[in-house]
DNA sequence: TGTCATTGTTAGCCCCGCCTATTTTTGTTA
DNA sequence: TAACAAAAATAGGCGGGGCTAACAATGACA
């Protein structure tokens, strides 16, 4: 079982992206998505080829491998819901939220991984939408105060939701 | 400005680490803690001596510069930040969730950073410890299944918080 | 069908972070 | 103080992922 480095990775996703909107992929819209030059890409791309995640003739086209889309799909799915989370939970930009998913994701443990997985679907199922502790949170993200008091409008201070009075 | 990259961060997080823990610092305890052989401590500290972030006399202890003590503090903060959020809200062991933080730290964006730890705040200042959905969440965790209502026991599937009776 | 712009490839270089083998320095201790 | 073990440094090599410059293939079009 072949480990990729973190950039080998990125080649990966980029590719299954490219495909899934363009049908076919060449080394100079690769190179244009990830800023870098062709013969750098060139050369990632030989590598992958040796590992058996991506297919290409010579002058012509690159298309991922069984095995090389069934792992793409995999980090793009982990790169997504880490984007949900830094979007939805942390209030990014999707820009902002994009970026950090994208280099975090190479980086967390499966189990963290499974723990974020929970995080997202704990708020869908457990959650309905936008649960209240994640209104307040975003109200203390954009001005720094604790939420105001469901019932009165003061400042919490007290137990969660509540103000000193209630 | 000079930027580091990640490997240099880490060096420099491990130096400040050992420092607090043990007085003086070698090339051997880095190698060690890192993982790697002495020539290759060798040569990090030598790029991290030339921009000015550590000091070594030659065959002597490695010491941080005032610039380097004061990026390996903020490098240092940012990664205990993410362990706490790795270790309490996503529940991961103490271990787990410090090789998570560690590598993970290099990679967020500012604002990124910045959001957790409003998170953790968030938390302290307007959970008081364990608010109720966090709880919830762990048991969300733990079991796979919605947490119980408050007040009669059976499965959530209305409201946060609230089975469908209440 | 021949020409030429576009694109892909090769060659050859660099830096980083790792390694082993070897040499130098240091400090302890007989 | 001379010898020796331990630690640091140097020399030199390797792979990954960048680059530029030069070259080869492709395909569109006159």
């Amino acid at each position: 079982m072949t480990v990729l480095s973190a950039r080998s990775e990125d080649y990966l996703k980029a590719i299954y992206k490219l495909q899934a909107e363009r049908k076919v992929v060449r080394v100079k819209d690769l190179a244009s998505v990830l800023g870098v030059r062709s013969p750098t890409v060139v050369g990632v791309i030989s590598g992958l080829k040796d590992s058996g995640f991506v297919d290409q003739e010579h002058y012509g086209y690159i298309s991922l491998t069984t095995r090389g889309e069934d792992l793409a799909k995999f980090l793009v799915l982990n790169e997504d819901l880490l984007k949900k989370f830094f979007e939805e939970i942390l209030s990014l930009t999707p820009d902002e939220a994009g970026v950090n998913a994208c280099s975090v994701e190479h980086y967390i443990t499966p189990t963290c991984r499974e723990r974020f997985v929970s995080f997202i679907r704990f708020l869908e199922v457990c959650g309905r939408g936008s649960p209240k502790w994640l209104d307040h949170f975003r109200h203390f993200v954009l001005t720094g105060e604790p939420p105001p008091c469901d019932r009165c409008g003061d400042l919490l201070s007290g137990e969660e939701g509540k103000c000193e009075k209630h």
